[in-house]
Formats: C-alpha cells, structure tokens, sequence
DNA sequence: GCGACAG
DNA sequence: ATCTTGTCGC
C-alpha cells in the first residue's frame, strides 16, 4: 500500500485540519531584497484530460529560479496526483509533487511563485500558503482568477493594481503585469502579503505570467513531452 | 435545494 | 489543468 507523501495529509480531513493550523500560523513576514532569487512551479497533467481528474493520474513538474530576468537553475519531476482536483483541495493533488521539483533545485530560492491562490481560500490556506510552509521558503500565489476574493479591475497599465477581498481582508490583488492583457490574479502566501506579491510579480518579468512561472511550466510540458507512452 | 468554485 | 481558432502586435 502507498504511503502518504511524508509531510502532506493522507486525506481530506488530514488536510483540512492542517489548513486550520497553518492558517492560524502568524511567520515572520518576509521583505524582498533588491534582487531576490525568484523561483516559480508548475504542475502538468496528460494532454487530454479534462476535467477534475482522480487520484493517481500522471504528474510532470518543473521549477526555476530566475536572478535579474535570467534563469539561473531548473529541475524537474514525476509523480502522481494525490488527489482529483477540487476546490480548495489542491494541496491533495500537487503538493507532493511541486515540494519534490522546488527540492530539486540546486539553489535555494529567496521567494517561490505557486501557481496557486493564498489566503484566498476557504481556510485561508490555499497551496501557496502551504507550500511555502512545507518548505519554509516564502511564497507568493498567482492564477488567472480568484477562489473566493472579489475586486474590481484595475486601469489598463502595466503597474495598475486593485484589492483582492475576502470578508473585508485584503487577500491579494488584480495586477496589470501587461497592458491590454487581463491582469493576474496575485495572492498573499506564506510569510508574504497582498502588497509583497504585487511587487514580486511585478520585479518577474514583463509578460502577463512572470518568468519562472513560464519557465517551470515549458519545463514541466517538456518533462510531459518526453515520457514514453 | 442548487450552482459556483485555484489547478 | 487541457483544448481550439483566430487575431493582433513587435
């Protein structure tokens, strides 16, 4: 019988106990530093799924780290998801996988970009908070939309940023990263808030998705390309 | 009760 | 997450 992935909950309710705690967490908050080693991870499912998936479906991820707009490491891995994918519940399905890639890196990230929502959760522990836990590094989320959080868009320019709120909290924030494009939605994680990941985003490059998002996910696609079937 | 709901 | 087709811009 498999093991649970050492760290991270066997089950739904493990994992709903852990959010509570870690959500309650108050880690020091992190600052960044003039040119920080910004990674980020991506998470790749077979080409053809649809859909929430199940348990054990084939996983490929990548990392990278990027210093000044350059990429300084990469890694990649394999695995299996933990979970199918449900609201809330991602943690069950990546987590695993996306500790064992960031882990694979040669270096040690000063900030980790989670493909994920933050306090934007239920919980308020959505992966890229309990990622960052996991690993002790701190995070920042970014994804197309919110979980929960509602803001209005902010002006069409590259900077223009507008609260994320969840029952009154500002939990992360719209930020144009390109004008003319749809902002990203970026999310306070672990040790990081709204303001923090605005800023890292902003310092990751200047496509719609930051750089070592992009990079980890063509590593992760790539991974994916170049698994025998 | 029903639908919506990060990836 | 993954798929699709066209469209716009450097």
């Amino acid at each position: 019988m498999a093991e649970p992935t050492a760290g991270w909950p066997g089950s739904v309710a493990e994992l709903v106990a852990e959010q509570r705690a870690l959500a309650a967490e108050r880690p020091r908050r992190w600052h960044p530093t003039s040119d920080p080693l910004t990674a980020g991870c991506f998470a790749a499912f077979p080409r053809g799924h649809s859909g929430k998936g199940s348990a054990g479906d084939p996983a490929w991820a990548g990392a990278a780290a990027y210093r000044r707009r350059r990429c300084r490491a990469r890694a990649t891995t394999s695995g299996r998801a933990g979970w199918a994918y449900e609201p809330g519940l991602l943690a069950m399905r990546v987590g695993p996988v996306l500790e064992a890639v960031v882990r694979a890196l040669p270096v040690r990230p000063d900030v980790l970009l989670v493909d994920a929502t933050g306090r934007d959760h239920p919980r308020r522990c959505g992966l890229a908070v309990h990622l960052g836990a996991m690993l002790d590094i701190p995070t920042v989320g970014v994804t197309h939309r919110p979980l929960l959080a509602t803001g209005a868009w902010p002006a069409d320019r590259r900077g223009a940023a507008s609260p994320l709120l969840l029952d009154g909290e500002r939990v992360g924030a719209w930020l144009r990263t390109r004008q003319g494009r749809r902002p990203v939605a970026v999310h306070a994680g672990w040790r990081t808030d709204a303001y923090v990941a605005a800023r890292v985003v902003l310092g990751s490059g200047r496509h719609r998705t930051p750089g070592p998002i992009r990079e980890a996910r063509r590593l992760a696609r790539q991974a994916r390309a170049s698994t025998p079937r």
